[in-house]
DNA sequence: GACATTACTTACATTTTTTATAGTACGTTA
DNA sequence: TAACGTACTATAAAAAATGTAAGTAATGTC
């Protein structure tokens, strides 16, 4: 992750594509390693960062808060912090999330026929 | 692209992923830069490499190719060489290929809905 | 006062993906 | 005989994504 170089020919392509293609801007809010499941493990309620950590296999804790901040600043998800001791912040997913889930429904379903077929 | 290392833990972890959630088994095969913009392309019919090329703004023939050869491999798109000079080589959706068709179509819309919210 | 808890942050290393550029094979055509 | 068109391959380099390891803040408990 990390900040992406809007001089690269890469940012370029993105830009390009996603301006023409709703599906490739799709791809890019919801691509990268973690960002499907985390929002599917939403999909059924509000999770607390270390409740998704334990959700998630191997996951490292720098992947988990980049992959929420990028989904945060997508309007995905929803964050609250609690001021305590210690902290405690829960995330949930927003209306827009919300309407991944038959998506992913649907990708899970099609990723099941295909891994029968492999 | 290229290949993948077998003993990263990335690998590891997509591996882990994948195995228990198809949609991140899903998400890995019509990951990428290209993929599910050239699956779109190919929803429309055969298209030649030459014809993708003119379609994807600024693709190099080099990623086309290794993008193809992915797809090809988990049996998305079919490849048919006729043996002529100059070469011609079309490429087509397979049935689980073109079962993606209304994944497609949903996050399309998705997309453009998402586009207006921000 | 040392320690545990939670949700991070930071610096750095490694791996993977993408881009850049040049070159190839091969009959056909000029 | 030399250039043309097509669908590539080879090699290198840049950029992006992911992983490793350590540290932080605040406070309540031992």
């Amino acid at each position: 992750m990390s900040k992406i170089k809007e001089t690269s020919t890469n940012f370029a392509n993105k830009q390009a594509l996603a301006d023409e293609c709703s599906e490739a801007y799709a791809a890019n809010i919801i691509g990268g390693q973690w960002a499907l499941v985390i929002c599917s493990w939403l999909i059924g309620g509000k999770l607390r960062f270390g409740e998704l950590k334990k959700k998630l296999p191997n996951i490292t804790e720098r992947m988990l808060t980049l992959q929420l901040r990028k989904l945060e600043e997508n309007k995905i998800v929803k964050r609250t912090v609690y001021t305590e001791v210690p902290p405690r912040v829960e995330y949930e997913l927003t209306p827009i999330g919300y309407e991944l889930k038959p998506i992913i429904k649907h990708l899970e379903k099609w990723g099941q026929k295909h891994k029968d077929l492999m």
